[in-house]
DNA sequence: GCACGAACTTGTCAAATGACAAGCAGATGT
DNA sequence: ACATCTGCTTGTCATTTGACAAGTTCGTGC
């Protein structure tokens, strides 16, 4: 059991540190779910209600523009939490889809859990308010880098800082990620690797 | 001094209620600030350091692309917290600027003094807590509406939640958060007014 | 009242991007 | 080993969008 919760108890512990003793009643609080590759972690039009820690495996979150068009918004590598915030905390239907690009294991807690549990731990608090700047961090970046950067400099960022990614997903939704369709990525590509 | 801070008070109950005794001790902590039209109010490269109330006013934030081009992100109106809140809570130099568009009232309070009194006032540290869930919610509505609608869908939008937004901005500003240029949102003014 | 300037509109043209379709390559199953 | 499928690349072409410049409108100051 302790050994089990080995990943989520060191990223509880990395993101606000606390005493053994605490960490080890929050991390059990937490339960074993699995996704097989390609299943609905959640789907568009139903409120987020679990808060989940991505131990291994790989998923992304998609949604639709106007057309139709099958549009990434998020990766989500391992040890990180994954979660539609906005629907989770706003109750509201979620505008996206996640889904697994692998196997997953995860480790959940739901919404109601979490809101007693927020009361209680003051340290699982200080917890949660970490992982919900670091989420608006990572989303304001990104808006920022669609404006300042080019595609092409997105695209060597994201091969830099996340190799792991192309891996597990398809071109077209590295593509959509990037802004732009998978005809001008592997444009991209091309000019890029004649350097 | 009760009634000065009148708006803030309201402001402060309504994000999060508590006992008058409370609210009147947080809003004691806030002190004046006004800002001639278009004066800044943060400095990209510089760490954002107050957290403002906006009681009357019209500010944006903006950025420039990698053509150099301005890029407005954010439009304020009063009633609400201006705070670059990546740089704020991650300490990190902001990659935007904020400029006010009319005068404006604000009141504030430091980054420094917020960290004090959100370990002494819980209530205070809920009103951060909602204030923080509710900028990520703009910003993701926000990312989705730019994939999800046409510019003409969200031009409609706004003119319709933020009518006075069209009042104090030029339109090359509003053309920019939009994703356009002006030329293309003169474009879709012509063709939206023919209906 | 007239001249000037700023903000907005609009026409023309060029460039970038995407749609579509064909081709290619690697993986998988029989 | 062969056929098949899927993902990726690439060529052609059409569309969209923006750049640029000229024109218009409105407000301000002389």
């Amino acid at each position: 059991m302790t050994n089990e919760k080995e990943k989520l108890t060191s990223f509880l512990l990395q993101t606000f540190p606390m005493p053994a003793a605490t960490v080890a009643s929050i991390a059990n609080l937490f339960k074993e779910k699995e996704f097989a590759r390609h299943d609905f972690v959640l789907k568009e039009g139903r409120i987020c209600n679990e808060y989940y820690f991505l131990e291994t495996g790989f998923m992304r979150a998609f949604t639709f523009d106007h057309e139709g068009n099958d549009i990434t918004t998020t990766f989500y590598v391992a040890d990180q939490i994954v979660c539609e915030l906005l629907s989770f905390f706003k109750r509201i239907p979620s505008r996206e889809n996640i889904e697994s690009l692998t196997d997953c294991r995860c480790w959940y807690i739901s919404f109601d859990e979490l809101q007693t549990v927020f009361h209680g731990i003051p340290e699982f608090r200080e917890f949660g308010r970490t992982i919900l700047i670091n989420a608006y961090s990572r989303l304001k970046q990104r808006m920022l880098s669609m404006i300042q950067e080019t595609a092409e400099t997105r695209y060597v960022s994201l091969l830099q800082s996340s190799p792991d990614i192309f891996q597990h997903a398809q071109l077209k939704y590295i593509a959509t990620y990037l802004g732009i369709t998978d005809t001008s990525l592997s444009r991209i590509r091309k000019d890029f690797s004649k350097r």
